[in-house]
DNA sequence: TGCCAGGAATTGC
DNA sequence: GCAATTCATGGC
């Protein structure tokens, strides 16, 4: 049982549309997440210990501040930790300025600049976890999706409990946790054969220790030479590194011109009668670098605003 | 109801 | 090599 014992201040870079973010999480990816008067509350796991962290605004977009209650820490070097990862997790540092600059120089691209305005990416907690989540929606809707996510999690890994608050929060669970799921578990929670091999093959590499995803490791390849070791993985594509790179790492210029959801945002956005081909969001994005990530993740958004296309 | 879903592996030619 | 098929089930 945990209290909530430490807070820490984040300054995030403006423009920084905290609401916008958290909004986004209550659609889809929301495993994890607990909105509770406005702060968002989850757990992470930093070194192998897991906190719980609740998250509020006490700013604008346009002066932001956010103020983190953190529960779990037990030393200063701790906190310290804690606070670098929230810094990651939430983009606080990004520097959108050349991103706003490419979509107002683009006719069809300019309507998402104001919208977005300091709309940037929560990363997911650690590139295990993000994997693992990736993995589980190749292919799926996002709804069914997250389901299967609930349901590993509620199967995997004990919740993390705060004194004081009804209900408990849960936790992803560790790769050994996951390692240790048998192919019928994930199979009774409606996984398919191989999305159960995948996940739980996935799980294996990196809990023997062959596969590194620490991401201060990881942060020093790049993205080239992380497709090069992650594509052979059984269950892992291109597509998924990409996913991977943007949600696990931050990095801000993959373009998944695979991707079901972007073909259609782009469908939508320059009224085409069909949903372009792979080939066709390559051309349509050329220009896009350095910041493919951006642009696709606002446009994966735009297919949630009823409002920006018909 | 039937097709599609923010894919990947396998099979077939 | 590239195209077609299979995987599995919920969502709309």
């Amino acid at each position: 049982m945990y209290t909530f014992q430490h807070q820490i201040r984040l300054e995030p870079r403006p423009p920084y549309d905290f609401a916008r973010m958290i909004s986004r999480l209550q659609g889809v990816g929301h495993e994890l997440y607990r909105h509770d008067n406005g702060s968002l509350v989850r757990t992470i796991r930093v070194k192998n210990r897991v906190y719980g962290v609740s998250i509020r605004s006490e700013g604008s977009t346009l002066q932001p501040l956010l103020v983190a209650d953190i529960a779990g820490i037990g030393s200063d070097e701790e906190l310290m930790l804690v606070s670098g990862h929230l810094r990651r997790m939430l983009s606080l540092d990004a520097d959108l300025d050349g991103l706003y600059d490419k979509l107002e120089q683009d006719d069809g691209l300019k309507v998402l600049a104001d919208k977005y305005n300091g709309f940037r990416f929560i990363l997911e907690s650690d590139p295990f976890e993000c994997m693992v989540k990736t993995i589980i929606g190749q292919q799926l809707n996002l709804s069914f999706a997250a389901t299967l996510t609930r349901r590993l999690i509620e199967t995997a890994s004990e919740p993390f409990l705060i004194q004081g608050r009804e209900q408990s929060y849960p936790v992803f669970p560790s790769p050994d946790q996951v390692a240790n799921l048998k192919i019928e578990q994930l199979r009774a929670l409606q996984f398919s054969e191989r999305k159960a091999e995948y996940v739980i093959g996935f799980a294996q590499e990196v809990a023997q220790g062959s596969l590194i995803v620490e991401a201060a490791e990881l942060e020093k390849l790049t993205n080239e030479e992380l497709m090069e070791r992650l594509i052979p993985l059984r269950g892992i594509g291109r597509w998924t590194v990409e996913c991977f790179l943007m949600f696990g790492l931050g990095r801000p210029d993959l373009l998944p011109a695979a991707d079901i959801g972007l073909r259609n945002a782009l469908r939508n956005l320059y009224k085409l009668d069909h949903q372009p081909t792979e080939a066709e969001v390559r051309a349509i994005g050329a220009n896009w670098s350095p910041w493919s990530s951006y642009i696709t993740y606002y446009l994966w958004e735009s297919l949630n605003e009823k409002g920006l296309h018909g």
